[in-house]
DNA sequence: AATGAATGAGATTTCATTCAT
DNA sequence: AATGAATGAAATCTCATTCAT
């Protein structure tokens, strides 16, 4: 009986496994959904292949995550994870640093988690009428770079901080397709962007 | 994802008809493909809904247009006009303009194609292993806009022009999406940002 | 991509067919749905089965029904026009028939209708919550049992008549089932019981 | 209808537990199952959705139930008691009640025990193909009215006793649905008919 | 006794493409 | 040129049941 639109099980979110196995299982599997998204966007990414990849079979995969959506929502509440702590370590030499090693380090974060970026800009990137949760996380990431900001200067109005938090993601996001492209000449073009305009934004003189 | 069978047909382009009906009838499908591709992206486009959009059906697409990608490919020549004229626009008066209004025109360009520009910058974010011809289309844009910026600043390298070129592209996509989502304080921060980094790359003192 | 939810074409009802070959496919498709229905019940029939059955694939299946639902519907709508004719056929004689042979015919209508009536009674059992056709479909057949009940004693009230013709309906399945178990005796107390009935409803000392 | 393996175990029936906690666990499972059951049909009933409402896992039901039709067997075993209570009850009675009141006490039966007898007619509706246990099921119920006539009026062959008792079971489920529906009018007529009924069957000068 | 992860066949649905008329 | 029916592989999701711990 597999007709079950309004199906029980669908509505939750993911599982929490209570045993060990389980809980290696789902690392596996989410790193199998990161991987394959990454390479194929979220739409093209399939179920079958993302289990196959973790080892597993679909059935497993749905005994964790009972949807794609699911899954989509358990990546990105990782993704939340390592976006906070990464710019946890900005905000904490944020005060003192120059103008410039800021823009980089904007820049930067997306490269850092490697790995993982690429399946979050798919994410971030899928159709926002498709799901609250990932318009959330955008809006969420927008407000945390705007805090970032306003740390730097505490002078900026706060619409203003959150108009140059949604400019920023995006030159992150091209950030992230600039190297994953090996486009060096163009990420250097983008650094220089950035900075100019940090310094215009958040220069002392400004 | 369907069968994909043996495509024999599929090698060729789209076939160029002679006589009126048939080219009405060709412009109508290319304008039902343009908003069904910009409301739900290429993949998700499908041929029946573009051809019943077109007060069509399958057959007579296919007739016209060999495979989606062929569809695909029509559409990227109409845009491949729209854009060159454009930019020829742009050319103009770009020797003459000042570098904020450049910024400007810019940005501005994918505003003016509107109806277009939507399932442009789908077709533009395609991904490059899913097709060569998108790709071309890409690298043609990025050699358009160079173009530009050479013509307004010729002692700049051609190398740095092309960078540049990539940039601002991105940029236009933004700028295209700020637009749609109705984003103002972005818009506004977007525009300071590119007049900057055009002042600081095309100014005289650069 | 078979992940759209808010499908496109799984909206509409079933598709008419414009050509003749078509008609037969769809003539041929409801004859199977009807039989596989009937066999299994509406839940357990598969739409594999159902095609299979009529000669043809799902795809087949699907280009003409778009779902399941609508497949039920289409039958319905068949079982409309047959349950009306019957029931017409009933009226022009219902006026001068004894009460007898009218809780006969009442009964017998079912049996008539032999090959459809059973996948009939599945889809009028299916759980009202899973469609509001379904639930049309039991409604009107009530209306239309009180409308041939009024027919016959114009003095009855309307509400009587139409609590008389739920019970009516039940007793119709209820033949259904039995003449289907080949179960005589019951079939023949049902017969005494609704003549009763009918006889202490309608009959001109009541 | 998924995999149906190997079924090494699931011959046997249901394990009765010796022990307090355990004879409670299955007091809750058979509780969950009754509830499940009733809202959604016996196919559309998951084993994992009984578990949950039992505050179980699956494991554990299949620790007592070794498969689902076990567990619809001691569902049906515990209906087996409820309804010879209740037949037994107007038994006591019948020799010297009106048949009026007879009548009644039939079609009451199911609505007395309400809390169970949506699962009990979920069980006693399914279809003979997919289960001895059940078709046995509703024989003995069959069985046990007729006994119930038989003793109000000893004169009554056997035969047209079970005939009747076929209907007097139906009559019960119309009843049971009627008033889950909370269709008063027909109600009334159902109580009307059956009375007549059984008037003209075991009145005295029958 | 209890747990909960694993299994995998099978259900519904989608869609690019072909082809006889 | 146009029509629209046919194709069938592939995707998402379900669920009874098993079994190691």
């Amino acid at each position: 009986m597999a007709s079950n639109k309004s199906s029980r099980t669908a509505a939750r979110g993911a599982l929490e496994p209570r045993r060990r196995p389980g809980r290696e299982r789902v690392a596996a599997l989410l790193e199998a959904a990161a991987s394959v998204i990454a390479e194929r966007g979220y739409e093209a990414a399939t179920m079958a292949e993302i289990a196959a990849r973790a080892g597993a079979l679909v059935g497993s995969l749905y005994h964790f995550f009972p949807s794609k959506e699911a899954l989509a929502e358990a990546l990105i509440e990782r993704y939340r994870g390592i976006v906070d702590a990464a710019f946890a370590r900005i905000d904490e030499r944020a005060a003192s640093m120059p103008i410039e090693e800021l823009a980089d380090a904007f820049l930067d974060l997306m490269v850092e988690v490697q790995g993982e970026s690429r399946a979050m800009v798919a994410l971030l990137d899928a159709r926002a009428e498709w799901s609250h949760r990932r318009q959330e996380f955008r809006d969420a990431t927008v407000e945390r770079i705007a805090r970032t900001l306003l740390l730097r200067s505490p002078r900026l109005a706060v619409d203003r901080a959150r108009a140059m938090a949604v400019l920023l993601l995006h030159g992150m996001k091209t950030m992230k397709a600039l190297v994953a492209a090996g486009a060096e000449g163009p990420v250097a073009e983008l650094r220089h962007m950035t900075r100019l305009y940090l310094m215009s934004r958040l220069g002392d003189r400004a």
